[in-house]
DNA sequence: AAAGCGGGGTA
DNA sequence: TACCCAGCTTT
């Protein structure tokens, strides 16, 4: 990039609106050659952007693939969407994470049905009023599936715009996230605005990497980023300080009876809520005080044949869990539902934290 | 503005 | 181990 002094504003806005010409240019000419084959970029039917964007949030691509294919293939239209049962709707989200986002895709599937007569909002605003729908995804369907001039800003964008601009602001910051969105019209005005959302998000996810050195040497942007420049990647983006987390000791009941396992279901408020997993109590305990506690609820077990330790990391907490496995001769506990291994497996949505107990059941337990 | 919400890949 | 990922909602 050549560097220039301008006396004025005028010069300056001229100047900057030719680098933004160049990076949508760039972009547009190297997209159509270097984009992945994803399942979700064969069409622009909003249902299937929006889904695709929705499983995305957070999540990477790899771990989506499935999900997105087993979804469709269940539900494949926003109605069957807005009629699905809960704990279907949850089975399909098992082990993806952030449940709240499936919930979510119902409510607004039911909206869509009903306040749209079914066909998916056009309009930014109209998309963005959706449940489970923010600024980044309310662009991104609005770019992808309307060619509307949305940017869509979200860990991929903002690296690659950082680096490119050498922009030290806190991404983490609601305001910087405004001003970068704003700025990036600059580059949407040219049209083309499908492309510039996918290569964007493109560039950052296959070029200018979250760990790792990025690839410079065949980036699109190369010429113009500052961040390449100097060989200041490291320093960009800048972000808060992350929080520790806090550890919680369980003690997991892996109770069997006949053919069946024991599992309830979890309160409807906080982390996992309304899915289902074996009991569990807070705190650690000896052999002897799990013995108790479970003749304690009339359950009746004969001894514990079987105690495994596996620590689960969530974001904002980490579980230490100790089970216990035993067989019971009676089944007459209040909030406990019993089920085979097949039902498990077929219809109960369990977390990851609890699959790798649930797993040795089916290793031969 | 800060906290809560899942799970897994990578260096 | 720490960081990050095609973020959104609630407090």
């Amino acid at each position: 990039m050549i560097e220039i002094k301008y006396k004025n504003a005028t010069g300056w806005n001229e100047f900057m609106q030719n680098v933004y010409k160049q990076i949508a240019d760039n972009l547009i000419a190297w997209y159509p050659e270097h984009a992945r084959d994803l399942p979700w970029r064969k069409d622009k039917e909003p249902y299937h952007v929006w889904l695709s964007e929705i499983m995305l949030q957070q999540t990477r691509v790899e771990a989506v693939k499935e999900y997105y294919r087993t979804f469709l293939q269940e539900l494949p239209t926003i109605e069957a969407l807005a009629e699905v049962d809960d704990d279907r709707l949850m089975k399909l989200w098992e082990g993806l994470g952030y449940y709240n986002r499936a919930r979510n895709l119902k409510k607004a599937a039911g909206e869509v049905v009903i306040e749209w007569q079914g066909n998916f909002p056009a309009e930014y605003d109209e998309i963005l009023s959706l449940p489970g729908i923010g600024e980044y995804t309310a662009g991104a369907i609005g770019s992808i599936c309307f060619d509307l001039p949305t940017p869509a800003v979200d860990g991929n964008v903002l690296r690659v715009y950082t680096r490119v601009m050498e922009d030290p602001s806190n991404i983490d910051k609601q305001a910087v996230k405004k001003k970068i969105r704003e700025e990036l019209l600059q580059v949407y005005r040219y049209g083309h605005c499908d492309m510039l959302t996918q290569s964007l998000m493109e560039v950052g996810a296959t070029i200018c990497l979250p760990n790792g050195a990025p690839k410079c040497e065949v980036c699109p942007l190369q010429e113009l980023c500052k961040a390449h420049k100097h060989d200041s990647w490291q320093q960009y983006p800048v972000r808060e300080a992350k929080k520790k987390r806090k550890v919680e000791e369980k003690a997991v009941l892996m109770l069997r009876y006949e053919d069946k396992v024991a599992i309830r279901k979890r309160t409807e408020k906080g982390l996992l809520h309304g899915l289902w997993e074996f009991p569990n109590l807070p705190g650690s305990y000896s052999t002897q005080e799990i013995l108790s506690y479970v003749t304690s609820k009339n359950l009746h077990p004969k001894e514990i044949w079987m105690e495994t330790t596996y620590t689960h990391i969530f974001s904002h907490v980490e579980w230490h869990m100790k089970a216990f496995y035993m067989e019971c001769m009676e089944q007459q506990a209040k909030d406990l539902r019993w089920v085979t291994l097949e039902e498990l497996k077929q219809e109960i949505a369990i977390p990851s934290a609890f699959a790798p107990f649930k797993d040795l059941l089916n290793s031969g337990a």
